[in-house]
DNA sequence: CCGAAAATAGCACGGACGTGCTTTAATGGG
DNA sequence: CCCATTAAAGCACGTCCGTGCTATTTTCGG
């Protein structure tokens, strides 16, 4: 790996910090460069402009995710387990690295204006809905769960339930938040399990 | 109502608008006096910083919450009917006008950022959180609902519907967002009847 | 270890930001 | 209808923004 891309991860890491925080506009060129102690020309080079830096950001943690959460559940066995796991891997990193709820913010900022950014938003939201759906999938043909249970609708509820927990996680730092979570978790994959 | 208020309302009503859709830090007093007509140190005066006008806008968006959402609630029978009439509420006024999402995006935005704005934020969580365990309690001791149904997860599960439910309107333009955000509300009303 | 290529810094720009200060215009009670 | 009070405008400020351009330093294959 050369120096530039080097140098590039490394914005990129406090980037996807940052803008998990505190958004991805609010997101800046030169709070950045003294982050990572360069200057706002030389960070700048890196990207051609603001909104590039901003969908490198978006890149960044959408291969994180995929890393962190989506693989590793791929390693457990298909059906109802790695459905399961799925959702642990999801909370755990949640609480450790805040890098996850950068689509949560980030979602609600762009969700009115249009662009490359919501786009790409749009797109991520659509691949990370359709991978818990074609797991939930695999769970009914493996009769984990009934035949007549809706995949979508589990997706949209597990979807809900994440999003709640970042809500009491970050904004109310309730730490009941992870337990809520795995109660709501728990009792929509009974109503899909086969009585 | 003096002069002077009716305009701070005009205001109030553009800015939650305007706040809904990009979030109350990228709200600019500027651009809010371009779209109310007013120069930039007229529309200032009344208010006397932008973390003034922040909590402005907050207090205003609560206010239209418990007009068009929590107190029409309580004019359906206690119980069950109610938390359901209240959801219902919820949902209509929230595709209608965008302004409820406005607590949405702004506890994304300052989850991280201490200061009046976040803690009015909580404040305002807990009270609506409140309002909804409340509701469901009454529910539990008119016979509606079990007597060990949980009202704080109950409460936690139709916040995380709510959440869910923006983003699948407001970011995916999802026609089935109300469809879905629905199932899921049976779904925890009905675990949470007497059998 | 040299020299081309890549990475970074320096500097300058136009514009928008929040916020004071002073001046003008509108309001509305007596 | 006057006139004190209130609302709004005008103007200026320092700061930070994104982004070009040029100069300097660093990297690394031959």
């Amino acid at each position: 790996m050369g120096k530039g891309e080097q140098t590039r991860l490394a914005v990129l890491e406090q980037a996807a910090d940052v803008a998990a925080r505190q958004g991805l506009s609010t997101l800046t060129i030169g709070d950045l460069a003294t982050r990572t102690r360069l200057s706002k020309s030389g960070l700048f080079a890196h990207f051609q402009s603001k909104e590039a830096l901003q969908l490198a950001v978006l890149a960044y943690a959408r291969d994180k995710f995929t890393d962190e959460v989506l693989r590793p559940a791929t390693r457990t066995r298909r059906g109802e387990p790695r459905v399961r796991a799925l959702f642990e891997h999801w909370l755990r990193v949640s609480q450790e690295s805040n890098a996850e709820c950068l689509f949560v913010s980030a979602s609600a900022e762009f969700d009115d204006q249009p662009g490359p950014v919501r786009d790409q938003l749009v797109r991520d939201h659509r691949d990370c809905s359709d991978s818990i759906i074609q797991m939930f999938r695999t769970g009914i043909s493996e009769g984990d769960f009934r035949e007549d249970a809706d995949p979508e609708q589990f997706a949209y509820d597990l979807h809900g339930i994440m999003l709640g927990f970042f809500h009491a996680h970050r904004l109310l730092g309730d730490p009941r938040a992870p337990e809520h979570a795995r109660r709501s978790f728990e009792a929509i994959v009974a109503a899909a399990r086969r009585h």
